[in-house]
DNA sequence: CGTCATTCAATGACAAGGAATATTATGACG
DNA sequence: CGTCATAATATTCCTTGTCATTGAATGACG
């Protein structure tokens, strides 16, 4: 039916999908050349740079991104594997986990944060 | 640095990734549930049936979505085999395709596009 | 304390996407 | 016409994500 109000929600969404890929495509080639890490990856590590006051993580990643807890497990999975964080064992609740940068982790997190950071400018500006 | 400047950008990125997976999700479930199809096959349907007035497509789907072209031709492989689009070998250039609606995939495509116009009403508006 | 429901995280099976490559068709040009 | 560069798709291989399930720990409650 109502076909204008529909094309514009249809514009709509390409143009949020077009931003997004565009985006996203832009920063995980980017990071992935210099710094071997890939956008997910780099998202996980800027949220656990940024709760550096530390708690048992791990669950509230879940929360502050769109990906599964699944995915979440896989992505640390390989921060751990490169060396980037640590999963430690949570005293007050042993099923949970909370994560920490290591020394590489910190240091990449910051090199990588300023690109990070360049790219969305350049494309959201 | 510039820290203001760049939480607001990263502000804007995550609510950009939040908006994209909400919508996304929400729709990609809905179609699955009543339609048995995805969201990515919708879009391929939805600018195929966008494009009735027919030429060589395949290529020009590739320019229009932010799909790769192999993951255009394998939408259109599940498209095919659920009898919902047929390709068409073009004659004047016979490594093209293009792509026409089977009268299933047009009767599935405009009561789909009605949940998937709502929908994105109900998400974005 | 024992049981049961619930929570956190990891895992395995499987689907879907991307990059690189293969395949076939064209067109240019000697 | 034969060769070669290029174009449109398909295909293969690998990576990553999701779903469902599992395992372990916790808490409530009789």
């Amino acid at each position: 039916m109502a076909t204008t109000r529909d094309r514009q929600l249809v514009e709509q969404w390409r143009s949020i999908q077009d931003s997004y890929f565009r985006t996203a495509a832009a920063i995980d080639r980017a990071l992935e050349a210099k710094f071997d890490i890939g956008l997910n990856e780099f998202e996980i590590l800027d949220l656990v740079a940024d709760s550096e006051e530390s708690s048992c993580r791990m669950k509230s990643l879940g929360e502050r991104t769109p990906m599964t807890q699944s995915a979440v497990s896989k992505v640390v999975d390989r921060l751990e594997k490169a060396g980037l964080v640590s999963r430690q064992t949570c005293a007050d609740d042993r099923r949970s986990l909370f994560l920490e940068l290591t020394a590489a982790g910190r240091a990449l997190h910051s090199t990588a944060a300023v690109e990070h950071r360049a790219l969305l400018r350049e494309n959201l500006g």
